[in-house]
DNA sequence: TTCATATAGTTGATATATCAATTATATTTG
DNA sequence: CAAATATAATTGATATATCAACTATATGAA
């Protein structure tokens, strides 16, 4: 079996592109806020964005696990950029919400994220780009079919 | 300042791709062989191709930082897949040797990668697989360069 | 040769990933 | 309605991610 090794492979491109594109984008936060990871600042966007997202919700965008959703929660409400209060509607359900803190971080993080994807996109037609996401969508499809 | 919700940029499609690729792959490696990883699986591949391997040079080939790699190779050696010795010429070094029982995961282990990524890339043409190369090679870049 | 510096690897601390089992509440079905 | 089932979240166990501090050995320059 002569199998090409796993560095020669698309897999290993993609994987290092996104893993570089993290460590890009978590150094520039961290030059201006510290403590905050690309993830709690992702989960701040969403929550901003929709604030009637449950756990388990946010966990599936930013592709989590509930297990590591309720634990990321628990230290964002130790640095107080969330609190949880319950939800009478549905008593399974945490409201969560974006403390004073989280609020100044969103004021302070869009601009970053901004100049993150612009700098990292930077020569990249629009066309390249619906090309990447065509076929990176069919490599998705081909894993996730039964 | 109007930024796109994480979930519609192009970070977030390869980001999911690759999670299922590893989802999609690590469930057909489990089928078949119990208590393997894929990195795990990696790092035997690379081993087997290339024994002189440092662990710096095996982390950087799996993306993983030195203390996980230490921590990696160690499970790996209580669950009989390496075995660490002495090296003379080098005595910061070790010489990562793999077992028997590491030999028979390289005979079982080589077809099942070969089919997942046959199978994840189905309907996808060298031209794309190129396109994405290099599509992916500029982020990467510019996420890179100082 | 000796001392400064570089390199390979380890360890501690904390966060996250993952699976399985568990709790509490909702919903469905007979 | 009561029992079965489904859902949201938590917890325990183990592995991995990451940074900083550390040990041991090598290498280079004065």
């Amino acid at each position: 079996m002569s199998l090409d090794l796993p560095s020669k492979t698309i897999f290993h491109v993609i994987e290092s592109t996104i893993k570089e594109y993290r460590k890009f984008a978590q150094k520039n936060i961290s030059e201006r806020i510290k403590d905050m990871t690309i993830d709690q600042g992702l989960v701040l966007l969403f929550l901003n964005e929709h604030p009637d997202l449950t756990q388990k919700e946010i966990a599936k965008l930013v592709f989590k696990d509930n297990a590591s959703m309720t634990r990321m929660i628990n230290t964002m409400v130790i640095k107080k950029y969330l609190k949880r209060s319950m939800n009478n509607e549905d008593r399974r359900r945490y409201k969560i919400e974006i403390t004073k803190k989280g609020k100044e971080v969103l004021e302070t993080l869009p601009p970053i994220i901004h100049s993150n994807r612009n700098s990292s996109l930077k020569g990249i037609t629009k066309n390249e780009l619906s090309q990447l996401e065509t076929i990176l969508g069919k490599i998705r499809t081909n894993c996730t079919k039964p």
